[in-house]
DNA sequence: TTGATAATAGAACGAATGTTCTATATAGAA
DNA sequence: TTCTATATAGAACATTCGTTCTATTATCAA
């Protein structure tokens, strides 16, 4: 049998297409995604999507997908439901890419290799996000070059002393001497598990 | 004193305008964005960018973001220096979204409550992403029901024995009696750092 | 200076865009 | 059945798209 259109299903089509290809498709695309013969079909269908909140046009009268719907949705804490295919999740945001990254022009990501902030839940093989130009504050978890090496670390201030700790009783204190390299402040770690 | 147009520039332009709205902007748009006053001008910067690799055309003809122009660098192991914002980047990929949401239509993210998965560098709100229908191997993390409550732990099997252990010795393993309910395996951890 | 190359401007063009119209087909209620 | 609302098709349309051409300006080396 043949699958009906509904909003759910167009939506779909149309965000699979996008996340393939980075990029809305045209009407006359959509007439092959959508299986009809006629642009204003799409047209008919694309209005339904918009009215539903979850497509809109920019002031260019591109169009575009609407935060909600594009976000995967975010559950607070789990009770005895979770959110199923077809109904609507009250949870906000987001695209990984807006959520972990404010400033993509200064940040890279880094492999950790050591176990130096273990006790953070740092460990090896995780990724963090390391924004180069950020001022460290009393607390940050910044990358630092100890003995030549770079290393992550906890930043310390105290009465205009400077330190780095790590999370891990096994590693000592670092009071610089002199100059304190720093590589830039942690902001996010991501942790995959491949399987 | 005025900016030069530079490849690097341009690149940045564009993709700013991308991270914002989600599109590409069109040849009359980068007319404003580049700050010249014609579109062959636009169309001789981008036919640049394309020769630099940082373009592509798909098959339709539009334009998209390389894979690498649009990834922020991953650096394996830092040594002396850190991607600045001027040189290439060897490292690979990647977008956050592709990078950790292979099926989003069954994904969804949980905020961590609670410590049973601490010694697995899981902590309290931290977010996990949930894939719902996959199934779960020996040794992965699941979100499961436990006395009526949802919790991450271990999932163990051993010789048609199933059973859930926490990542934290102050909870007890938990064997099953009848039915195992589980919402899910995490692929993923997220930690982001608010400053 | 002169000469050569790179960069910019402007106009013209066919192709593709999304919109709008009329007409036909389908489905469910009365 | 008949009536009504929904869904689909097809064609026509003005607008915008990216391309291509010629011409002018800026840059820099000889």
């Amino acid at each position: 049998m043949k699958e009906k259109r509904t909003i759910k299903r167009v939506q779909k089509i149309i965000a699979a297409f996008f996340r393939e290809n980075r990029r809305m498709p045209s009407f006359a695309e959509m007439i092959g995604l959508l299986d009809v013969k006629s642009k204003s079909v799409v047209h008919f269908w694309i209005n339904k999507l918009i009215d539903a909140g979850i497509l809109a046009k920019d002031g260019q009268g591109r169009l575009s997908f609407t935060k909600q719907a594009f976000a995967i949705p975010l559950v607070g804490s789990v009770q005895a439901g979770f959110p199923s295919d077809e109904e609507e999740t009250v949870g906000d945001i987001l695209s990984m890419d807006e959520y972990l990254i404010t400033k993509p022009e200064s940040s890279f990501l880094l492999q950790v290799s050591g176990d130096s902030m273990i006790d953070e839940g740092i460990r090896e093989g995780d990724l963090v996000i390391v924004e180069r130009d950020k001022q460290p504050r009393n607390g940050d978890i910044v990358i630092a070059e100890v003995d030549g090496e770079w290393t992550l670390k906890y930043f310390r201030q105290q009465e205009n002393q400077v330190f780095l700790e790590a999370a891990n009783p096994k590693y000592p204190v670092i009071r610089p001497k002199k100059e304190l390299r720093l590589g830039g402040v942690v902001t996010a770690v991501i942790r995959k598990y491949h399987h």
